[in-house]
RNA sequence: GCAGGGGUGCCCGAGCUUGGUCUAAAGGGUAGGGCUUAGGACCCUAUGCGCAUAGGCGCUUCGUGGGUUCAAAUCCCACCCCCUGCACCA
């Protein structure tokens, strides 16, 4: 056991060393982690590797004078507490309570300095509460509403998914599983109301990842383009382009074959190729997609041609997206090479209308279609326009005549929160038959989740009664709640409010305690939320402002993703491969210390690194051999080269953790260390041994706290070097002389080494080093004379050249220059 | 296909913003030596190639090929490869 851990650790939560309160006379740092989901099976080392890197931060910020908020909480809705619930028949919440009081305990082993004051668990009333207020507030808006639609369900969660929770057409949580598309009612939250301020404010987060940046774009999906409106049937559809400088070359328009209205368009005759079609569809879904050929079918309508008024057959496709733009396209084979193909495939006409510079197209001798930009042909009065100019000119033409308009389509779709699943927070809606759909009133909140239901199939709120059954807030009529729960990506998409003022019971937070400690100044996580939570985030962000909860536009400033760990074999650890390595172990075996020091110290902490069990024996030895330094050093004066080395260091320590290069604040730890450790004179000054401790401590917290009250800082016993204050450099105690000496020292060993080896060579043994140097370095050299004498491994005798009394029988002597003084080695 | 990030010595991994002091930090591994009864730990040296009986010299290295410059791992251009995310988005 490791008791220096246990006794730190043990004080800092008697005397409360990490609580915070709100403070004005000084700056808040907001440091937050993202909260872990608080899986049965405990921490795993990405877990330990992420609150390390948070909790050196805050602990660094700390000691420079800021007020830091550092919390930790549980999202502690969701999924694998209730399947395991039916798989070993314990109540999901207890389950979740038992891996709570298990994350907590394996937590503080890692002597992270958390503000423990400030819990918060997801699944409490006390929190989820709000949960349902925020969803009154955006039902009152119009934010929350419910539809029918088509909706991907997961048939092994057994409820329906966010668009976010699905990958390449499967569930996010079934890599195995297809999605089955449903029509269900179902509630939305209406982020697209968002979109645009979402999209845009990306570049305004100057701190965050290109990557996550990139990742966010590329899922809201901005485009910008044209409507344009097709008369079928004597009825207008419209259609999205982002090429309208190619409307004259349209030969056929698809629309999606999952298109809601695509019956509309089916006339009697066509009516069973279609069937047989859509039906089709399914067996191919199941094929990979990329694989899949553009296929279709006739669907016996025509659409004008807006501009020449020609005929266009209608075909309904696989390769159209129903709910993206209008789910339906105009086709141009001869400049799109998914209508190219489509059009061979059926031989349906291709007509040029943009010719390259440099040669010239033939419809049919086209082996694949011409995308690039081109001058038009066979387009009435824009022929000979250069493309891109004509995408403007063709839209304002269609636009003037009422037909067309500019238009911005965004990927992003509502967020589908319901899940008929029983382990997350209630919708706080009640259906009356008189009323219809009646939100359950801010004062009746919470609406509670019940504890007794039964698991099995389907949704276990449906095994309640009692709950089910209640009366209609209007009316008092008899009436039924609405048994779906919300996602749990709602309970993460404001938590970083609550930690502000986490026990309120009267209002979600205090406007005055929210307004000090936020906006987040560094969240940490994992690049797997890009997409899903950090935009959620966002958006509620956005929501809570515009009901004047805060005031500012963006929840975070700084976003860091750290890398991820891998196991010894070079592969992501995980359970199923079984290249684990369990950081409470690594505790057992080495020491806390050791571990924290160890996964900051091999690459920078945004890169994925390779577990080394060697790499972390080194770890544990620095820190073992910084325990038995402190064991032997006296207390007393230091020197001046010792004084400049360390301001030079704390210069180097505090910009590297500031950037979180903490990988290099190690390695310059770690060299400063050991030139200690090498000084014959084992005599420092308190202050010099104190702000290496200071510098240390982020890293290795519980040794520095234990040799700091050892070399006589702590006596009151709550005088933590925790909260003592970061040293400021010096820099009028800075002299490179020093380390220029070093260098002129390190390449004197070198020469002699050097000279040595030609001189084994040839079989000699050498008694005995000499050394002539211009006078004004001699104290130089003598100053480093050890470390010469250790790397050169024989006696040494340094001579300045004017000294008439020294040995120098080959007369070397007058070979001395600046900086590279003569050597004479005796045999 | 689109977007983002990368390619550095045996491995891992800094450096690239602000060109030179870079054959290129730190760690690991390997080899040789010291210490030791032995092992471990610890200490020293070496670790691109070649030559050299006095600290020297030459050649070759930072994905590939060009360019800018007195000077490039670092700046510019093109290409190749790898990773990640999205992807039939019109």
């Amino acid at each position: 056991m490791d008791e220096i851990a246990e006794k730190w650790q043990r004080k800092w939560e008697e005397e409360m060393a990490f609580e915070v309160h709100e403070d004005p006379r000084k700056p808040k740092f907001y440091c937050l982690e993202m909260f872990p989901y608080p899986s049965g099976s405990g921490l795993h080392m990405g877990h330990a590797f992420n609150y390390t890197i948070g909790d050196i931060y805050a602990r660094y910020k700390r000691m420079n004078g800021y007020n830091v908020l550092y919390p930790m909480g549980y999202d502690s809705f969701g999924l694998p507490a209730e399947n395991a619930a039916i798989k070993e028949g314990v109540h999901p919440k207890e389950y979740t309570e038992k891996a709570i009081s298990n994350f907590i305990r394996q937590q503080k082993k890692l002597g992270l300095s958390y503000d423990w004051n400030r819990i918060i668990k997801t699944h409490t009333p006390e929190y989820y509460k709000w949960d349902q207020w925020i969803f009154l507030q955006m039902f009152k808006k119009g934010l929350a509403y419910k539809k029918k639609a088509p909706v991907s369900y997961c048939p092994k969660c057994q409820t329906v998914l966010a668009n976010e929770q699905i990958h390449d057409g499967k569930c996010w949580r079934h890599k195995d599983t297809d999605v089955e598309i449903k029509y269900l009612e179902q509630w939305f939250f209406k982020i697209t109301d968002y979109v645009e301020e979402l999209y845009n404010e990306i570049d305004n987060l100057k701190e965050w990842p290109e990557r996550i940046k990139a990742m966010q774009k590329n899922w809201i999906g901005k485009s910008e383009g044209t409507e344009i409106q097709f008369m079928i049937n004597g009825k207008p559809w419209r259609i999205f382009t982002t090429r309208p400088d190619t409307i004259y070359g349209v030969t056929f328009l698809v629309i999606s074959a999952h298109h809601p209205h695509l019956y509309e368009l089916v006339t009697p005759e066509n009516r069973e190729s279609v069937d047989r079609y859509i039906k089709s569809l399914k067996t191919v879904k199941e094929e990979d997609i990329e694989t899949m050929e553009k296929e279709g079918v006739f669907t016996g309508s025509y659409a004008l041609h807006p501009l020449t008024g020609e005929k266009i057959p209608v075909y309904a496709g696989n390769f159209v997206v129903a709910e993206y733009g209008s789910g339906m396209v105009m086709a141009v084979p001869a400049h799109d090479q998914r209508d190219f193909e489509f059009a061979k495939k059926y031989s349906i006409p291709i007509k040029v209308v943009i010719q390259p510079k440099d040669r010239e197209l033939k419809a049919e001798e086209m082996k694949r279609a011409y995308t690039e930009e081109g001058n038009l042909v066979n387009s009435e009065q824009f022929t000979g326009m250069n493309s891109r100019e004509a995408i403007g000119k063709i839209t304002e033409y269609l636009s003037k005549k009422g037909i067309g308009k500019k238009a911005i389509m965004y990927k992003l779709r509502d967020w589908l929160i319901s899940r008929q699943r029983y382990w997350g927070t209630p919708i706080p809606i009640i259906y009356c038959e008189r009323c219809g759909t009646v939100p359950v009133p801010e004062e009746d909140l919470p609406v509670t989740l019940p504890e007794r239901v039964r698991f099995g199939e389907g949704n276990p709120l449906l095994t309640n009664e009692e709950f089910i059954r209640t009366k209609c807030p209007k009316c008092g009529g008899a009436a039924r709640r609405e048994t779906d729960t919300m996602d749990t990506f709602v309970n993460s998409s404001w938590y970083f409010l609550r930690y502000t003022d986490p026990n309120n019971e009267k209002e979600i937070f205090s406007k005055e305690k929210a307004s000090y400690w936020t906006p987040v100044d560094t969240y940490i996580g994992g690049a797997e939320h890009a997409c899903m939570h950090l935009i959620y985030f966002r958006f509620y962000t956005k929501f809570l402002r515009d009901i004047g909860l805060i005031n500012y536009r963006e929840p975070v400033k700084r976003l860091f993703n750290q890398g991820m760990v891998h196991g010894p074999d070079g592969v992501v650890m995980s359970k199923s491969r079984g290249n684990v390595v369990d950081p409470l172990e690594m505790i057992e075996k080495y020491n806390v210390d050791t571990l924290r020091i160890y996964l900051v110290s091999t690459a920078g902490p945004d890169k994925d690194f390779i577990w080394s069990d060697e790499t972390i024996q080194s770890s544990y030895r620095f820190v073992e051999r910084i325990k038995l330094y402190f064991s032997n050093v006296k207390i007393g004066m230091s020197d001046k080269k010792t004084e400049s080395k360390l301001n030079i260091l704390i210069r180097e320590v505090t910009s590297s953790v500031e950037e979180f290069k903490y990988n290099i604040a190690v390695i310059k730890l770690r060299q400063f260390f050991e030139y200690l450790e090498d000084k014959e004179e084992k005599t420092e000054s308190k202050d010099v041994l104190s702000s290496f401790l200071k510098l240390l401590h982020p890293f290795c917290p519980h040794i520095t706290e234990e040799l700091w009250e050892k070399i006589g800082n702590n006596k009151s016993g709550k005088e933590f070097i925790s909260l003592s204050e970061w040293p400021k450099a010096d820099e009028n105690k800075i002299n490179l002389q020093y380390e220029k000496e070093e260098q002129m020292a390190k390449n004197l060993a070198a020469d002699i080494n050097n000279v040595a080896k030609l001189i084994k060579g040839k079989g000699a043994k050498i008694k005995k080093a000499y050394v002539y140097c211009l006078p004004n370095e001699k104290q130089g050299y003598m100053d480093n004379l050890e470390m010469v004498k250790r790397s050169i491994e024989m006696d040494i005798q340094v001579y300045a050249v004017n000294e008439k009394e020294k040995y120098d029988p080959q007369n070397k002597a007058q070979k001395a220059k600046p900086g590279k003084p003569a050597i004479y080695l005796e045999i």
